[in-house]
DNA sequence: AATGACGTTCCACTATATGGAATAAACGTG
DNA sequence: CACGTTTATTCCATATAGTGGAACGTCATT
């Protein structure tokens, strides 16, 4: 048994017994075969920075040109994969549908989404949803005023959990030995000068948050940019997430975050009533 | 070789010899084994209307449940599907991160980007881009007054092909064999009464467009929804799509969106100049 | 025109997905 | 509350589907 880090899963077993036994697993998932390989082009595409080419694919990820042809040409024909006029590889538009249902789909965002509003309407500053995706955030919804700011720029983003609001208030609901193994595997990149530094800077950190029942991130992820966040969960803490309401330190003090704290902290707890009432254990 | 509708493809083949001779070929794509299996279960989440739980899932896709629950368990651990608290399935959060993705990095869109402003500051009424794939219009971006109406409603959302602006606008920048042999797969449903009947109906209304380089959807999706779309495309058409203004026919005359023509013509020329210097044979 | 790099196809081989059956867990019901 | 029934999960021999080396096109480069 690998790692312990992944509750989320009790559901399904996922770890099926390795049969490469003294195999390199460098952080990818367990064994999840062709499927696992394909996804891996994906995500080399997905995060590379520069155009990539079919060499440059083939460098990356290591297998033997054949094979590769084969892999990218199913992804292509799936539509989860394209060829730009300049034969450089782009994600599919099929995922943006994918995305689309996702979101739409997503019980709670739906559940959250009017909670939002309502704090966007009282402290009129950008208000997000996130939930924790083993490491990281995702970012779920956000209700800004100023519309200049695209949506997309941040929707579907992931940024790391222990360097923002949501992401520490999502930890927070977590049992401490949950949260140890994860952060053990956090790297703790310093983005600003406020970022916690190791894992036990974020355990001393979340004891206060889940005393308070808030989380502050106090330009830890990026200068300028503090928020306040509160945790909301499922039942039975198969998910955790949070909600925060950001603002530039230049035009809201820290003050006027901490007067926003009892908003925040009421708005997550009837997201999680209303949590517990349409998706609880007897929905 | 089984149909001529693809042309997208020509640079991988993806017709792969046949293996199971006699089989049916419904209409998913060419052979792509396991990764076809698996994102069929995806494509049949993403369909629901509601909850799929395991034995709905076995019962429409029609496998064994040994082997279902393997491509499941396959899926999950990807990310690319979750359970939710109720024990039915979602689609997964990394598909909302491969969409952020996929979109902030699609050159079409970033290059389009600035002119979908202009042309929104110039209407005032809502702007779409989107691009055809297959029979689908696919709509990558947006622009709308007011900020009501979210963003993601419309983001990644497919809609027919040969009822809408940009659909018709794009099929328009293909060759005439290549519309007919599409045509012919189309279901032609009667959104409106102002839907186009049939193949015959379509390849008339496509000669217009292609003589005026303008496209109307004269509410022939939704009753009291019309625009003016221009089509775009890449220097091998291998990309064709389309630009739209789209209004309420309540608030804005036909007559409106005719005069609009010229600024959606230009807008959409001054697009496909931008991709011919930015993606085209020599960039 | 010749060279070389890059991409694609082919095919024997074997790793991997498959699905039937057996097991376990959840569910409803008398 | 125990029973039968439905639903989900594990296991394993088998065969299918993915693999990768090598041979073949194809395009750019000198």
């Amino acid at each position: 048994m690998p790692s312990a880090g992944e509750d989320m899963d009790t559901w399904i077993e996922q770890d099926r017994t390795d049969r490469t036994s003294g195999a390199k697993r460098t952080r990818t998932s367990p064994d999840t075969g062709t499927l696992g390989k394909a996804v891996a082009v994906l995500d080399v595409v997905a995060q590379a920075e520069r155009p990539m080419r079919f060499r440059d694919l083939r460098e990356v990820i290591g297998q033997p040109p054949g094979t590769l042809h084969r892999q990218v040409s199913n992804l292509i024909s799936e539509g989860l994969l394209q060829v730009n006029p300049d034969q450089s590889y782009g994600l599919g538009l099929r995922l943006l549908q994918f995305a689309a249902r996702a979101w739409s789909g997503n019980r709670f965002r739906e559940i959250a989404e009017p909670h939002l509003a309502a704090l966007h309407d009282k402290t009129g500053e950008t208000v997000h949803l996130g939930v924790l995706s083993d490491l990281e955030v995702i970012y779920l919804d956000k209700v800004e005023s100023r519309q200049a700011v695209r949506m997309h720029s941040q929707i579907g983003n992931a940024s790391p959990c222990y360097c923002t609001g949501v992401g520490k208030a999502a930890l927070s609901a977590l049992p401490t030995e949950d949260v140890e193994a994860r952060a053990a595997r956090i790297d703790f990149h310093r983005h600003t000068e406020h970022t916690l530094a190791d894992a036990a800077a974020l355990g001393a950190e979340l004891a206060d948050i889940r005393a308070a029942g808030i989380a502050y991130d106090r330009e830890e992820h990026e200068t300028g940019i503090h928020c306040v966040a509160a945790p909301i969960w499922s039942h039975d803490r198969s998910f955790v997430g949070g909600i925060s309401v950001t603002a530039p330190s230049y035009r809201i003090a820290m003050a006027q975050l901490e007067h926003w704290a009892d908003d925040v902290r009421a708005a997550a707890a009837a997201i999680n009533a209303d949590i517990e009432i349409r998706l609880g254990p007897r929905a």
